[in-house]
DNA sequence: CACCAGGCAAGCC
DNA sequence: GGCTTGCATGGT
């Protein structure tokens, strides 16, 4: 990958397993979209950030290298090496199949107190509606950002939500959640549970911290330590997984979730957060079992 | 109008 | 342990 700076955009050249489209909408992260002239804008680690792509170049528009050393070089896992993961899961025929609709995904470094809300965010609800929750807290409780002549908003802090009642989240029209919202406030503000904390602990550790917190049980917890944490060893089962799973690997005939993360457990081992990520994006480009 | 959306908690047995 | 039900809101 070669990287070069023309007036204030940084330029990408040569990237390899990497398309905007299957990043950003494999369903991982809730605050990019794109935009009519096909470029993506959204904002992260308290950035704004326009992105371009035309086949292996990448612009980063108003961006300074600095900046992409600091925050999107992680942000979008440009570390790893994502054609041995494809080459090691492609050895299963399915998953060669997947990995062909989704030959670009990759797994974003997301910030984990975002992810934490964001994901109980998400809790029976759909995509569309959970990116307009999610757009409403930051503009209401995060800071403005100015970045291209345009305003956006920064993912609030813990800071900025503390203290915050059920009364003042009404604006962000997150319906039952919002209890569960302040839980998760409520247990970072005490010191019960911290950032620091959750990342220390093991896998399975994590993953019981984090059940601790109101709202968040077994697929809301693994959607935390695969996009907040980076555990690749979690498998998230929602619905279009469950789906996808049973039509593929079981006869299309119903299991039960822990069937499903046992046999991917088996199946994918540490590699399951990538597969579970072909297969959603799969599934859905497929629309598998919506017909 | 019913039904559902990247589930979960609480209440049953 | 496993199984049901209610839950806020918005889209189809």
């Amino acid at each position: 990958m070669n990287i070069e700076t023309k007036n204030n955009d940084l330029i990408l050249e040569n990237v390899s397993d990497f398309n905007l489209t299957h990043i950003f909408d494999c369903g991982q992260c809730f605050r990019f979209n794109q935009n009519d002239d096909g470029t993506y804008t959204g904002v992260a680690k308290g950035k704004a950030l326009t992105i371009s792509q035309t086949h292996d170049t990448v612009i980063l528009y108003d961006t300074s290298e600095e900046d992409f050393k600091n925050i999107w070089y992680d942000f979008f896992d440009f570390d790893r090496d994502y054609k041995k993961i494809k080459d090691t899961l492609s050895s299963d025929p399915i998953m060669a199949d997947a990995i062909k609709f989704g030959s670009g995904i990759r797994i974003l470094n997301q910030d984990l107190w975002e992810a934490i809300i964001s994901f109980i965010i998400s809790s029976s609800n759909n995509i569309p509606r959970i990116k307009g929750i999610v757009e409403r807290l930051c503009q209401n409780f995060g800071k403005k950002i100015e970045y291209m002549g345009k305003t956006y908003y920064s993912f609030p802090t813990l800071d900025e939500l503390q203290g915050v009642t059920a009364d003042d989240l009404s604006v962000i029209r997150a319906g039952f959640r919002d209890k569960y919202i302040i839980d998760a406030i409520d247990k970072f503000s005490r010191g019960i549970l911290s950032v620091d904390y959750i990342n220390s602990l093991s896998t399975a550790e994590a993953k019981n911290a984090l059940m601790s917190i109101k709202g968040v049980g077994n697929k809301v917890s693994d959607c935390i330590l695969l996009f907040g944490m980076n555990r690749a060893n979690s498998f998230p089962v929602d619905v279009w997984i469950k789906r996808i799973m049973e039509f593929c690997y079981f006869n299309n005939e119903e299991q039960s979730v822990k069937t499903i993360c046992d046999f991917a457990n088996s199946k994918f081992g540490t590699l399951g957060g990538y597969a579970q990520q072909y297969l959603f994006f799969y599934a859905r480009e497929n629309k598998i079992g919506t017909e």
